[in-house]
DNA sequence: TATGAAATGGACAATTTGGTCCATTTATCC
DNA sequence: GGATAAATGGACCAAATTGTCCATTTCATA
């Protein structure tokens, strides 16, 4: 399956071997038609389980007993990791995109998740806001899509970033560096001017 | 050469067809072979074709007669309309990092261009420095990567920001949202917290 | 109008890829 | 160990796709 999630992911449905992933995962070709009918299927399938796959963001609740700057930070990086822990799964997203969707519509849990996530946005800045930490017209919405075009961007764009910027994504401090920057990029961006914030000035 | 630029951006080079690309730009087959030898050759003379293209980022020696903060909101809004003007472009690179790159390696042109864009940034976050308006720490490159992240992003995601969020990327309305949203959270990000800026707050 | 190059349609060959069959092997469970 | 199901390899068929051929048409230019 991890074999079908990675190939589907770099060419997409119709670019995709089945024999290719049927020799990456070891299995006789034979099984994907055994199991899933056909390449579709084996397709809807990968889609499935990289959607319900175990963590969505995980448990959230603990941010609640966290001070509000630190559990805002926590909530970034958690968003971030999301994406840098499963590179197959927003290549896939993608893909889905490149194609309207057409596979993914038939999936539901999908907007559940996202709606979740964004409902503990809205908590967590509302308390911000009230403790006066927040500037009172930020969305949640747009902060969630924000740390989503960042880590979709860091992931999927490692070629470039390696060729043109010699910026090598496969190293972890290269990765705890774009972290460090987005946590930075979106806290000064929804803090008040008044709130301290960060290493710098 | 559109109708390749469009269908190899939306299903890759193994994922398209050659036939739907002569259909969609009224060709005979035939014209693909003779003019590029094989599907492979149409798919980077496509490449080519949307590299070279006129505007990369269009003429920028403008904005040094301009005051710095609106200069610097041009100059994100510009970079974020490139994305929006050339979506195909954009979807193609993705797709050329999915498959490392194999194929954008043979173009020099390139990087070309981003280190021109980079070196503009440079000068104008510079001026902005010397005038206290931005802070000393910013980041050129960060600065073009987040740019660049939400316009990929904006463009990339269509589908599913219709899905799961009921935006709609087609009105001119929506755009200009997103574009404005950019400049707000980039601008918020590397002014100075003293530096006035934006209608709220 | 003559001429040669560019383009065409569409049938067709060649190749790749999706999908199947079957005899055999491997694992599972009693 | 024997019975049953799961998995295998690899040859094989069928369908899709790439790439070719050729007689014919279009079109610019002289």
């Amino acid at each position: 399956m991890d074999a079908a999630l990675s190939e589907f992911a770099s060419k997409g449905l119709q670019g995709a071997r089945a024999e290719e992933i049927a020799r990456q995962s070891g299995a006789a070709k034979r099984m994907i038609y055994y199991y899933f009918t056909d390449k579709e299927g084996l397709y809807r399938a990968a889609i499935q389980h990289a959607f319900s796959s175990p963590s969505a963001l995980g448990n959230l609740s603990d941010l609640e007993d966290m001070a509000t700057l630190p559990a805002l930070e926590e909530m970034i990086g958690r968003t971030f990791d999301m994406h840098v822990e499963r590179p197959d799964f927003v290549r896939l997203l993608l893909q889905e995109n490149f194609q309207h969707g057409e596979h993914i519509r038939t999936i539901p849990e999908i907007s559940q998740g996202t709606r979740s996530t964004i409902a503990t946005w809205r908590k967590l800045l509302d308390r911000g806001i009230r403790e006066g930490l927040v500037r009172e017209d930020v969305d949640p919405v747009k902060v969630h899509h924000s740390i989503s075009a960042l880590g979709q961007f860091y992931i999927s764009n490692q070629y470039s970033l390696k060729a043109n910027f010699d910026i090598d994504s496969s190293l972890p401090e290269t990765v705890a560096l774009q972290k460090k920057h987005v946590i930075d990029m979106i806290c000064r961006w929804i803090l008040r001017p008044s709130t301290k914030f960060g290493p710098s000035e």
